[in-house]
DNA sequence: TTGTACGCGTTATCAA
DNA sequence: TTGATAACGCGTACAA
């Protein structure tokens, strides 16, 4: 066993301050008790050795490690990141410390990063699920004690906490909007898998999330009449160049599409660019909103209408509710809601065909 | 000792598998050798049991964890997010788990986060040091065996590697682009905390990264005949409110600046909304530049001339730089630097003194 | 108030 | 090819 750096141990102090490990171990973990006169010595002994205490081996004894782990969709979506700040302030305030891994949206990917934290024996998971219909390891990681409360997504039997926000309601809420404006011709752009990218059915939807918004657009869709409206679902949305085809589909549609909802702000922003390319104005030819509300919202001319999730409050329930079954509390798993209000800027008016 | 969760272990493995612990524990941790009807039943009983492998446990034998750590300002900026991701992406690629913390370009924090990596035994660290005078942390941490490489800092006498961008050449090009466009009346905006928010000297910079820019702007300056580029600084851009006070005083300032440089994109998109607000047309009122191609930068209008910091890159290399380390090359520590080109797209344009 | 001795789950050494 | 057994660094009954 070669040991590659010998930091100081407990012993190590314990010698140079001439008592016993455990009572060195005692003050230097702040336990038990010890004399106002062995305490001084042992601190002294302890930072002139610079003593480190070894997070690993306190674990090994104590069983637990203070540890809690995040799985997100991609660490470079702001969504996920000020969820990311969130989750590390309200537990580093707990005094938890925070391992982050990326799913890259890949169930697969997923699946991995949760046995590595598992291995690391993280105290809970946070977890923003990529696949409804996939979610094995984290019944698995429940079942074998640790607590999973989902992020942005809820998955009905897991048996997990889940914080969402209210897609549903957010998705009725700018539909209203839309068509009070005289808007019919609507259509949503997610990033998500759909075959041919069209919707056939809304379980092909495999994060609870989009598929709340598509139904609450659907309901309204219906609500005036439409029946057709699984057409104006656009899939597949996952960089510059589907998305030019998706809009360049939309404009020569025969549907005369005058508005658009993206799914989220990395979409938003794609269709955004794609809009100004093709010289179409906002909100004269098209009408444009977003979900999240992410910079480059603020800044555009006109600024785009936005659904504001709140996502450091996301990640900031998530830890809280994880500390509560930490803690042991015993109640049901739920849902926790929370609201996302719709914000009309510049980019959305009324319909052309209407105003 | 009340141990939570009772995980399987190797010896349970080992028990159901009916061979000794030290057997079981070749096979499953994939090291010595074994008989191949042993191993098939030794893998057969782990997985009939769900055994993971407890990485502490593993830790605490070899003297390795695996882990790295990384210290960055502030994980919810797209300059440190991505630029993680390119650490992830390569570390995990090499086997290695990455542990983030953020330190809020606070001193403390960064000290405090350290020591808990530290604790938590990662093999290595990278870190975006907040201060350069303050970087005992880092120094101990080196003395005691963890490897530490800077990014997108640099600091000469701390013994480590660093990865950052060729800041006072970006800076001098951006110049020359300016100058030659008549441009003489030119601001500098950084969050760095001046006294007064003026810059008195050079050195009061903690930050390698912008004092090299704001080194490379008065360079500039001076080569033009102006003495006192230094009040073309201005220090503290850390919100809304106090950009707003800075672009008040710009606009209002007997010296009528036709340019402004933005430290990094967060302060670019606030002078951007300040600018628009105030009905300053760009390029012709005012020409912007900003580090960083964040998003926003190329849906304005007109789009945002930028510094292209190639971030995931930054992360990318620090990573490599790390594992030579960690594989115990002993070659110098040095800095890596690269080139973070200039990027001219609408916003900047002839001066309106001079065009 | 202090010290002894064992356990946590692994790896690794050395005999058998 | 296997099996006992001692580390690793810390917490913690229990005894002194």
């Amino acid at each position: 066993m070669n040991r590659k750096k010998n930091s100081i141990t407990v012993a190590d102090v314990a010698r140079a301050a001439n008592v016993s490990k455990a009572t060195a171990a005692r003050v230097l973990g702040g336990y038990g008790v010890a004399s106002e006169s062995t305490r001084r010595s042992v601190i002294e002994a302890a930072d002139r050795l610079g003593y480190q205490p070894n997070e690993l081996a306190r674990s090994m004894s104590t069983g637990r490690t203070g540890l809690i782990g995040v799985v997100v969709g991609d660490i470079e979506n702001a969504f996920f990141s000020r969820a990311v700040r969130g989750i590390s302030d309200t537990a580093r305030a707990a005094g938890l410390n925070v391992v982050i891994a990326n799913s890259g949206e890949r169930p697969e990917q997923e699946r991995e990063m949760v046995s590595v934290l598992l291995r690391q024996r993280v105290a809970g998971l946070i977890v923003a699920p990529t696949d409804d219909r996939d979610v094995r390891h984290l019944k698995d990681a429940i079942k074998a004690g640790t607590p999973v409360v989902t992020l942005d997504r809820w998955v009905p039997d897991l048996g997990a906490d889940g914080v969402c926000g209210g897609d549903h309601a957010a998705a009725t809420e700018v539909m209203e909007h839309l068509l009070v404006n005289g808007h019919r011709r609507i259509a949503y752009v997610t990033a998500v898998d759909l075959t041919d990218g069209r919707l056939s059915d809304l379980s092909d939807i495999p994060i609870s999330a989009v598929r709340e918004r598509v139904r609450g657009f659907m309901d309204a869709m219906h609500g005036t009449g439409i029946a057709n409206s699984a057409t104006f679902v656009r899939g597949g949305a996952v960089d510059s160049r589907s998305i030019d085809g998706i809009i360049d589909g939309l404009l020569t549609d025969e549907q005369r599409f005058t508005a658009i909802l993206a799914s989220d702000s990395l979409i938003g922003a794609e269709i955004y660019r794609s809009l100004s390319a093709r010289g179409i104005r906002l909100p004269k030819d098209m009408s444009l909103v977003s979900w999240f509300d992410a910079d480059w919202t603020r800044v555009t001319s006109p600024p785009v209408s936005i659904i504001d999730q709140p996502t450091y409050l996301f990640g900031q329930t998530a830890v809280k509710r994880l500390i509560a079954r930490l803690e042991g509390q015993a109640i049901p798993p739920d849902q926790i809601v929370i609201p996302t209000p719709f914000i009309a800027r510049g980019s959305t008016g009324k319909s052309r065909t209407t105003g």
